[in-house]
Order: structure tokens, then C-alpha cells, then sequence
DNA sequence: CTCTGTGCAAAGCGTTTGCAAACGA
DNA sequence: TCGTTTGCAAACGCTTTGCACAGAG
């Protein structure tokens, strides 16, 4: 997919080492800071790591890309999309998207709680069927 | 509440900084490293920010405490009690357990994921009911 | 043409490490 | 006594900043 017009509409100057982040966001769902480096290196040999620093504080600010932070590891970074939770498995740290139903769960929470809940995050830490 | 014996029952030497450390987890709920440093600093003035890390992280390798991520936030540590889940508030930044039972979606998710479920992380952001 | 983004190098900051002295068991 | 912990200082690694040049609109 081209990226350009997402970009635009979040405010955000369309540039190629953005487009690229973008891309590989896609292709690999979750990433962390230093693979997306990895992976952006090899199309932009020159790229620095503070550009994919700035343009992953910017993007995240500006709700184009999120960062999901797991438990005993590294945050990862995916594009916006619709609420979901995650899966991380323990043995090979692949994060796996997975969309459950959570509103029961927010009501029960608000009610227990007079928490106004705004926001939910859910992460699942276990193995994965290919680690098994 | 002592916790000398809390602390040799997970293999930890007793020293007045991890009683202190244990007590001011107790009371106060979570806390950042930061803070912790600054309660410590109270009782042990000569006290060093690394001998919060070095027993931050002794405890909790060996689950006498425990790490909270947090979504766009500070970790906070906490006693390792029953398994539960946490609310945040984005005004204050106090954060407080709730009890929810999550079987459902544990099974929910299994069936869909073939993952094999071991820890469920779940953490709500919102507005306490102080800060509505 | 103007403003923003990029790459580089340096700075910043949270966390870890090495070591000698103090302490726990 | 012996091994572990503490406090200090230095080192480390990740992230941010400042700046000159290049690129987007």
C-alpha cells in the first residue's frame, strides 16, 4: 500500500524514509526500534538512527503509528488500527494482533472501579503454536 | 508488616534498605524508581540510586516484586500479590488494582490464537474518580 | 521560497558495572 | 569467616538535541 495520503491526513510531511516506515510496518506488523533501523538501513544506507527516533516520537504523537509496550521486553511500534489486544510469545518474541470483544469487561471495571476508562490495553505473554 | 521472612522465603538476604523497599511498596501501592528513591532517601541518606536498581531487579527476579508497563508512562512496582489487573488515571497518574475475572477471555483468546496462554497483562487508562 | 526533515556528532539521561568497605548469616 | 550487599564513581546504551544541508510543499 502507498502510505502518502495516510500521511498527510496525520499531518506528516510525506518523505521516503517515512513511506519506508511505514511500509515496514505493514509488512511486519510489529517492530521495534533498532529491527526497523535494521530493515530501513537497507534501503537507505545512510539513514540515521535519530531519524527513525524523531519520526517514530512524531508519528506516534501525531496517532499514525502506537507503541505497545510488553512485559519483560522492548516496546514494539504498529500502524493505527482498530482496538485490539496482543499476543507475545515468550520463546520467539513474535507479537501476534488478536481482537476480542473487551466491553463486558470495561463495564464491569468501570462500575468496580468509578474509573471513566478511556482506553484498554491487553496483553497475552505465552507460546505461540509454532513454539510449542 | 515485616518482611524478613517474605524476603528469605524468596531467597533474598534481609537488609534495612529491602525491608524499606517492601514497606514502602506496601504502603504505598506503586511506586517509580525514582520515587522509591526519594522515599529511601528519607531513612537512608546516604543511600545510592544503584542499590534501588540492584534490588529492584534481585526482587524482581525472583517475583518478590513486580514490573507494571504502563502506556505512555513510567513503570511502577508493586508487591507480587494475586494476579490482577490495573487502572490508571491520565490526570493524577495513580494507579490502582481492580480484581476482574478474565477466565473467559483467557479461553476466548486460546481457542482463537492457539497460543498457550501463561500471563494476561491488562491495563486500563482513564480518569480516577478524584480527577472527573 | 520557506519550512521541515535528514544525517551526523555531541549531549543527555536512565541504568548497569566494578570495586573497596560494610554487613548478613 | 565467607559470600553478599552497599555506596560511589565510572561506564554504558538508548534517546534526544543542535546544526548545516537537502528536500517537500
Amino acid at each position: 500500500m502507498n502510505y502518502t495520503q495516510q500521511l498527510r491526513d496525520h499531518h506528516l510531511k510525506v518523505t521516503p524514509q517515512r513511506l519506508e516506515i511505514a511500509q515496514a510496518l505493514e509488512h511486519y506488523g510489529h517492530l521495534t526500534i533498532d529491527t526497523l533501523y535494521t530493515i530501513l538501513k537497507k534501503k537507505f544506507d545512510s539513514i540515521s538512527l535519530a531519524t527513525i527516533y524523531k519520526n517514530i516520537n512524531l508519528m506516534t504523537q501525531n496517532a499514525f503509528i502506537q507503541e505497545v509496550k510488553i512485559p519483560q521486553a522492548k516496546s514494539v511500534y504498529e500502524l493505527t488500527k482498530a482496538s485490539h489486544s496482543h499476543l507475545v510469545c515468550d520463546k520467539c518474541h513474535q507479537v501476534e494482533d488478536i481482537t476480542l470483544d473487551l466491553s463486558m469487561l470495561v463495564i464491569q471495571a468501570s462500575k468496580t472501579s468509578e474509573f471513566q476508562i478511556e482506553k484498554t490495553s491487553l496483553v497475552f505473554n505465552g507460546i505461540c503454536s509454532k513454539c510449542q
